[in-house]
DNA sequence: CGCTAAATATGATGGGCATCATGTAAATGT
DNA sequence: ACATTTACATGATGCCCATCATATTTAGCG
């Protein structure tokens, strides 16, 4: 049964937005392109009329997902404690796509690689204008040097498997985070 | 065929290493036992004589490679440039299990998980008892925040797909953990 | 020196999944 | 209105892989 333009629209919107939440949550691997129809409302057969394969939505929705993720607009210091926070990493299907699936980019297509390489670029670009008062080298590396650390304590913290030992890894991480910034900003 | 008693030590051996590396290289579902078993120089059907099943070998291939793993002993600055080298990026199939690893741990079995946590915990302490004159609570945050982000940039340098900005990634947190360390052990 | 148990090899088995083939019905343009 | 195209559904197909069954060889013990 054909649909309408914009519910074909609404359909490949819903499709990215789930392939992208299920992604995060269990990885490209254990994600079956039945699942991801399923999840969007619809059977798997339809799927080849919007991607060309497995492959080429996992491109799409990094593209997808990575446009959507604005985070560090406003005040840096919250961001980075609430990315560092619990719920940041008890939430891997909402929260962010390169803490969620940076290392299983490794392993994909040239097209997911660079999709994730432009969204590397902007977020990292984001950080150090949102950085104040550092010159433009400075803001460079607090804003590298702090998204690695960032994006390192989720990973650890969501691979550790003692609540106290990961809590411990997000909150010393997030002081030490606050403490280069602060050193940084003050030179 | 049955071997001798040291020779099936030994193939046990090689299988762990085999697993090791290319568990590392490739992620865990990439990797088939059969794989694991040709690499290490057999065929797969003594797999189960070795192993109770897949999970069995991911978990007990973390507690060997993250025992053997003992980088960090030494001068901890040279530590810290070798860990966040090209080379170290470009070799994860030899490199750090915890950069190549961690996470995929979130989609594994208790055991594996379990496997990890301690050997977090045991690299962390090092890394803190290679702190110079840091009082206790000082130098397990240098150890969690430095450890954070240089596994954080490993994972992001070895996701980019552009020479000079993986490159960039990989001296940028160099320059920022080392400034880090130096900030903290001067207070 | 033979007997037995164990380690590995060869060869199924069964399930899951990406992808393809075909049917069907409704949207769109004329 | 009608023809045609097209988006999606249902239902294969074939591959890869974890795991199991059975055969074979030889270590280790008496």
């Amino acid at each position: 049964m054909k649909v309408s333009r914009e519910q074909m629209a609404e359909n490949r919107h819903r499709i990215l937005d789930a392939a992208s939440r299920l992604f995060r949550d269990k990885g490209f691997d254990a994600v079956s392109v039945a699942e991801v129809m399923k999840a969007a409302g619809l059977t798997h057969g339809g799927f080849y009329g919007h991607f060309s394969s497995k492959d080429d939505l996992i491109a799409q929705t990094l593209a997808h997902v990575l446009a959507a993720d604005s985070g560090g607009g406003g005040d840096l210091r919250a961001y980075v404690g609430s990315y560092l926070s619990p719920r940041h990493r008890d939430n891997a299907a909402g929260g962010c796509p390169t803490a969620g699936l940076a290392a299983a980019i490794r392993h994909q297509a040239p097209a997911a690689r660079s999709a994730m390489t432009e969204g590397l670029r902007s977020q990292i670009d984001r950080i150090g204008k949102a950085l104040p008062g550092l010159d433009a080298a400075d803001g460079r590396r607090a804003a590298i040097g702090s998204f690695a650390a960032m994006v390192g304590a989720v990973i650890l913290a969501r691979a550790i498997d003692d609540p106290a030992f990961s809590d411990e890894v997000l909150e010393q991480t997030r002081a030490w985070v606050d403490a280069g910034i602060n050193q940084v900003s003050a030179s």
